[in-house]
DNA sequence: AAAGGATAGTGTCGGACAAACACTTAGGCA
DNA sequence: TGCCTAAGTGTTTGTCCGACACTATCCTTT
């Protein structure tokens, strides 16, 4: 409840802010795309892209502005992680932080983008530099929260080229659960799913076999889901 | 990122507000405490208990804090649920409100010290007053939630008095899942899980033969829970 | 004291799904 | 032509989940 006599108060109110853990995955890695800070504090770090909530936007409109204008990138899949509210997080003043996180497709051309805006570079998410404010937690925080959903909703695509192979899937999973996976296994369940596309095509310029290329199917995965499937692992 | 140039501008903040989803149970009905209002807007009309974050406390001292001072009640399980930023949520002003979920034990004297302060009282979450502002969305989320945490983590103790019948327990996923389930299933797979103490006691005052009492063993949930040991139903 | 009512408490079987496991195929490259 | 690398493919075994019905205990009523 919002108490209409405290509001007559002029109380001194937290900045509010928004940071966006941006996730990509790259062959084998996963990766975080990060800002480089040009003012203090933290000045030459790196930082979360992300930054004030106007008085006229929604949170989620605020994460996707603040994205696209520090890093270029737009049109992710995004869904909103936490809340921040340490009392010291910012040194100037109180921020409390909504923090996002987004899937990426690498290979989309939006690595160009991202990275001729601003200083913006992808980092290996076990190789991070140090980083400004509460942001590190920020990113585990994601990170734990990407492999709960993964296993249990198909939003790995959201991280492939449209067309891929099913051992990139699988590799992705690999990578994002931090566990191996049996690949007979993996197809089986993957491919009863029933939300793939077999395309007639193979991949290109790849020094062995060409593997099978699929396609997600967004309108089969929403007509199973709404008939109460599940997706796990 | 918190962008130092943006800093100097004074734009105008968003208010930050905190409110409460607080879940109880009563033999077989889920329950959740609303506030009645004194003043406009939604004068006389029900909320969630809740109010403006103070410049030096964290989020979840400030639910916390709302919580105790609103409704009288203390020392629950509380967490953080989603972060609700709808442009127009109030009508005065902008306001951004953090959503928490509490689970309490009814059974405690609880029920007494909120109803004391103000004028809180206990709905059924399925026969709930018109409620003010967004506070209708933020309770579904919140039972949306609640059934998602309970499938796959043991924190239905929460909404029970210490000492509990199995039955009882059974209800309550019930309940709260909305669905019959197995009554021998259900016992094998909670007793499976190792995580109750057996006591030499049986219910009170019942009209039937008594049944035997189970209390949670917080300690040896979290060593199992440590050991990669999993909850699911 | 007996009967009835209400809930407690208990075990088995079958089917489905998950986990383990190895060899053959295809294509590029040396 | 041979080799290297990754693609692609089924079966078996065990485990866990779901379905299912009767007896025991205690209190209440007559």
């Amino acid at each position: 409840m919002q108490d209409t006599k405290r509001h007559a108060y002029a109380h001194a109110r937290p900045a509010l802010a928004v940071d966006c853990v941006v996730f990509g995955f790259d062959e084998d890695q996963l990766r975080v795309l990060l800002i480089q800070r040009d003012l203090p504090p933290f000045a030459g770090g790196w930082a979360l892209p992300g930054g004030f909530v106007r008085i006229d936007e929604t949170l989620d409109e605020a994460a996707r502005r603040e994205l696209h204008e520090e890093t270029g990138v737009d049109r992710v899949y995004l869904e909103q992680l936490y809340t921040f509210g340490g009392v010291d997080r910012d040194p100037r003043e109180r921020v409390v932080s909504v923090a996002y996180y987004a899937l990426v497709k690498l290979s989309s051309h939006q690595v160009a983008a991202a990275t001729d805006a601003r200083d913006a570079a992808w980092f290996a998410l076990d190789d991070l530099p140090p980083l400004a404010f509460d942001h590190a937690d920020i990113i585990e925080t994601a990170h734990r929260r990407l492999q709960g959903k993964l296993r249990y909703e198909p939003i790995g695509f959201e991280l492939l080229p449209r067309k891929f192979a099913l051992s990139q899937l699988q590799r992705l999973y690999e990578v994002v659960l931090e566990q191996p996976l049996d690949k007979r296994n993996f197809r089986k369940k993957v491919l009863s799913m029933d939300i793939l596309d077999e395309l007639d095509e193979v991949q290109k310029d790849v020094a062995h076999r060409a593997a099978r290329l699929y396609r997600f199917d967004e309108r089969r995965y929403r007509r199973a889901k709404k008939a109460g499937q599940e997706f796990q692992l």
